[in-house]
RNA sequence: GAGAUAUUAGCUCAGUUGGUUUAGAGCACUACCUUGACAGGGUAGGGGUCACUGGUUCGAGUCCAGUAUGUCUCACCA
């Protein structure tokens, strides 16, 4: 006997296995058609949350309904180096060995990360599997394996040669804890509580004060100038003079530049060109120098001359109380600011000067923003479009070294100030011989510093099938079929991925982009560690099965929109596994015998089915093909429970203890097995396990593999007639509910006659399907209006219930009299449209006519309703 | 500061070029129902002047303008 629970953990690790050992993930080029998905790779340091489960989620559902249409279907799963994440986690797996790593050499280091991602890399491709991830594994790919590492390696000297990618010294934002350079897209702005001082500085030769507003003491030391706009009447006098740094006691000329907001502070601005790229737009203008107050950690430097070595915030507090205690403060006054943090270190960032590596975007952007204005690649959905055209518009150069050992080192190799940039060592030393004859290797010193972990994940799509080094995969699998990824990543990933297709494929990497919303908790805040409110996927999946997670995270995610998460999802995710998974045991339980042949009911309601799962998958296609995931979900949902479960099961479902037709049973199994292949993709586990509970398969019948049922056109009219059934049957029930008639005490029923009443009483099969479900004594026409019973009103057709009404009849009248109104009401409306000559003569045919059948249908039943309430009335 | 986008039932969302019976779904809610697949269940029910104000139109949840509120992107003032 089936459990009457449906308990995951017992069939997931088994078909997650069968389906392994079948090789059912594995792809190679062959005559069918492609069907291609590269993963965004997550982090080697990461481990499984909600977004990545969202997101492989649909991935997977993709990925699985194309193979069931047939495709050749490729998901290529890989993780990505996360250059400064991962560093970062060594380091202080380091540090807890008590070994620091400026003890180390880099080839020390890199010996012990390589050890640490051998042994913590894989946990998260460990993970996807528990989900269902039908990733092809034998193409596991890593961003700084051999042929990713080759990739980057040659795109960066192409680049090089091509001129679109150059050495320059800038202002870059710096994180003192990594000790490295950030884009700006790695950099996150937030408001933030902090101190405006305004600090005296004097003016040379006289004894007057120049009042500077400033929210960063400690960089005071680092003044070059100040700054006033130059039609400040206030200032003006100031021309040519000198002001002195306070408590430095450094002349510094002040200047005019039309940059000075005169509306804020005090009109006066210090400026401190190494440590803000306002100020250092400022200090190339009027040739001021640069004093670099910080060290590389975020420590005062010794050019600072104070607190040398001390943090800058420590010595912001310390300085500004030094300037106070030599009078020096005129007041200060609580502020809110925009503060940039490290993404990655959340550490504040300070701008800094300094010496970086550049991909000249504008030499590249051009045929990337093109093709998504055209949608050649399609962005869905289509709002994130213009998102990405402001700032493809707006393309800033990419500064791609970063001060780490963990990741691609530049293949740059220099010679005193001079250098080289060539694939290996030995080219760059024969280039440099044509150059300096005399040179040797051990002359040249390879650039310390590695790229940008973006700069290898731009390449993905070309990358992972080999495309900078063979063709085979790539005139097959390229460009792929479409990009699941999140819209926060739109610029740093997305963006520069079509970037490198059109630069070195001339093609886009992928035919449609969808967008996942961003996974937040019920009160609609983004998830993370410091709240405390995400929860723990693995104990999910435990929790409600990995089919049970699925369903629960796409019930809800509308495309693009946000996933307001909550464990309720799962919850109905998981009693929907077990309503199926009861159904089975239902269908599993029911015994058959040759000589009982089907009725016309079972008939009818098969049929019924069959044309209503065709209904069905054409709204799940069309809703595949705009991305309308959840849609295509409930659509399955509701036929499943509503349309199997509770109407075409309880048609066919025999008496207590009776036997059914052979006929039926396999119909019922057949029926089944084809809302297992509906459901597959999205609850892989459950769908398979039923699939094989259901009836012996031959090896190699698996749902996973099974035909994906088609749209196509079905009988409507038989469809309605059923339905139509099925109000009548519910209308039935609701006066049971009303008047006090248990389920089990049967009635007898009559339609008005009418033609559709007639009809619906002659089609075969119809009468004993309302007489089963209803549990009828009879159902048969009448033509007395008056009939004595409890009357209500199906489509146009009136219905009466030959029962002494038990409820009100002031109730009655009174829920009569309201649907009256509202007929009138409708009526009313339409005749107002009816009697418009304009609307008449003006609207296309087919809605006027629409319009009059609407009249005629509410006129109908304004009369059943009448004559409804005059019998109620005579009661009285 | 500039731009985008949204506002439909208690909550989360559909509503596809204006006309599909004066708006649909899921969840939540209410009443009734437990020996026969399933209480992680069944049956039925209630609930919305489609943010507001104007306009276009024979006709507006749908198009236009403005207002309010929210969200996002970019840029940032020390």
């Amino acid at each position: 006997m089936i459990s009457s629970r449906y308990t995951p953990s017992e069939v997931e690790n088994k078909w997650y296995s069968h389906w392994m050992d079948k090789k059912y993930f594995h792809s190679e080029p062959d005559s069918r058609e492609p069907y291609s998905i590269v993963i965004p790779p997550p982090n080697v340091t990461g481990v499984l949350h909600m977004g990545h489960m969202l997101n492989n989620t649909i991935q997977d559902i993709l990925i699985r309904k194309a193979r069931m249409d047939g495709k050749n279907a490729c998901w290529v799963p890989g993780t990505d180096h996360a250059s400064i994440a991962t560093e970062a986690k060594v380091v202080k797996m380091l540090r807890e060995k008590g070994i620091r790593k400026g003890d180390l050499s880099r080839e020390q280091f890199l010996e012990y990360a390589w050890e640490w991602k051998e042994k913590y890399g894989g946990i998260i491709l460990e993970q996807l599997q528990k989900l269902g991830a039908s990733c092809d594994w034998e193409r596991t790919a890593f961003t700084m394996d051999e042929s990713r590492s080759d990739a980057v390696i040659k795109v960066f000297v192409d680049l090089y040669r091509k001129g679109k990618l150059y050495r320059g010294k800038r202002m870059v934002n710096w994180d003192p804890e990594a000790r490295t350079v950030l884009s700006n897209e790695e950099v996150i702005y937030g408001l933030e509580q902090s101190r405006l001082y305004h600090v005296k500085y004097r003016v040379e030769g006289s004894d007057e004060y120049l009042i500077v507003a400033t929210t960063r003491p400690e960089t005071i030391p680092g003044d070059t100038a100040v700054a006033v706009h130059p039609d400040d009447p206030r200032y003006s006098h100031l021309a040519g003079k000198k002001v002195i740094v306070p408590l430095i006691n450094r002349a510094v000329p002040v200047i005019f530049d039309t940059y000075v907001d005169m509306e804020f502070g005090t009109g006066a601005l210090k400026v401190t060109p190494a440590h803000d790229v306002n100020d250092y737009e400022i200090g190339k203008r009027h040739n001021l120098d640069t004093i670099d107050v910080f060290n590389e950690d975020g420590t005062m430097s010794t050019e600072a001359g104070i607190y040398p070595g001390e943090d800058r915030f420590v010595v912001r507090k310390k300085f500004a109380k030094d300037l106070d205690a030599a009078g020096l403060v005129e007041k200060t006054e609580d502020y809110q600011n925009n503060v940039g943090r490290s993404e990655r270190t959340n550490s504040v960032v300070e701008p800094r000067l300094s010496l970086q590596w550049y991909v000249d975007m504008k030499a590249i952007a051009g045929p990337a923003l093109e093709a998504v204005m055209k949608d050649e690649v399609d962005f869905y959905p289509k709002n994130q479009k213009n998102i990405y055209r402001h700032w493809m518009e707006n393309i800033r150069d990419w500064c791609i070294s970063r001060q780490l050992w963990w990741g691609h080192r530049i293949p740059a190799w220099y010679l005193g100030d001079d250098f080289f940039v060539a694939e290996t060592i030995d080219e760059a030393l024969s280039e440099a011989k044509q150059k300096y004859p005399d040179v040797k290797a051990s002359d040249l010193r390879q650039d310390e510093d590695v790229l940008d972990t973006w700069f290898s994940s731009w390449l993905w799509p070309i990358s992972v099938f080999h495309g900078f080094k063979t063709r085979e995969e790539m005139d097959y699998y390229y460009p792929t079929s479409v990009l699941v990824t999140g819209w926060d990543i739109i610029f740093l990933w997305v963006a520069r991925m079509i970037m490198a297709g059109y630069e070195w494929e001339g093609k886009r990497p992928f035919d449609h982009v969808y967008f996942t919303g961003m996974v937040r908790d019920k009160l609609r805040r983004k998830m993370s560690k410091s709240l405390g409110n995400s929860p723990d996927a693995l104990q999910l999946i435990e929790d409600f099965g990995a089919d049970g997670v699925r369903f629960g995270m796409m019930s809800c995610s509308p495309a693009g929109g946000d996933l307001l998460f909550d464990d309720k999802l799962c919850e109905q995710g998981r009693n929907f596994s077990n309503k199926i998974w009861n159904a089975l045991r239902l269908v599993d339980g029911w015994e058959t015998d040759p000589s009982v042949s089907p009725s016309a009911g079972e008939k009818l309601a098969f049929e019924w089915m069959q044309h209503k799962l065709t209904q069905v998958s054409g709204e799940i296609d069309r809703n595949f093909q705009e991305y309308r995931l959840s849609e295509a979900l409930m659509s399955i949902y509701t036929f499943i429970w509503d349309d199997f479960c509770s109407w075409y099961l309880e048609m066919v479902k025999p008496a207590f203890g009776q036997k059914m037709a052979e006929s039926t049973k396999q119909n019922t199994i057949e029926i089944f097995s084809r809302i297992c292949s509906l459901l597959h993709p999205f609850m892989p586990f459950i769908t398979e396990e039923i699939w094989h509970v259901l009836q012996v398969r031959k090896e190699g019948d698996d749902c996973i593999i099974s035909l994906y049922p088609k749209a196509g056109t079905y009988d409507q009219a038989l469809v309605a007639m059923v339905e139509q059934g099925k109000d009548i049957v519910s209308g039935i029930r609701d006066i049971r509910n009303k008047n006090g008639i248990k389920m089990k005490d049967e009635i007898d029923v009559l339609l008005l006659s009418t033609e559709r009443s007639e009809k619906l009483m002659h089609q075969a099969g119809w009468k004993e399907l309302c007489i089963k479900l209803g549990n009828l004594n009879s159902i048969g026409s009448t033509i007395d209006e008056n009939t004595e019973g409890v009357a209500f009103i199906s489509g146009t057709e009136k219905c009466f219930v030959l029962i002494q009404s038990e409820a009100n009849v002031d109730d009655q009248l009174e829920e009569k009299k309201r649907e009256l109104t509202y007929q009138q009401g409708f009526v009313q409306s339409v005749r107002a449209k009816l009697e418009n000559e304009r609307f008449v003569s003006g609207a296309p045919a087919a809605v006027v006519e629409k319009e009059r059948a609407k009249l005629a249908d509410g006129l109908e039943r304004m009369k059943l309703l009448e004559e409804d309430i005059a019998r109620l009335e005579k009661l009285l």
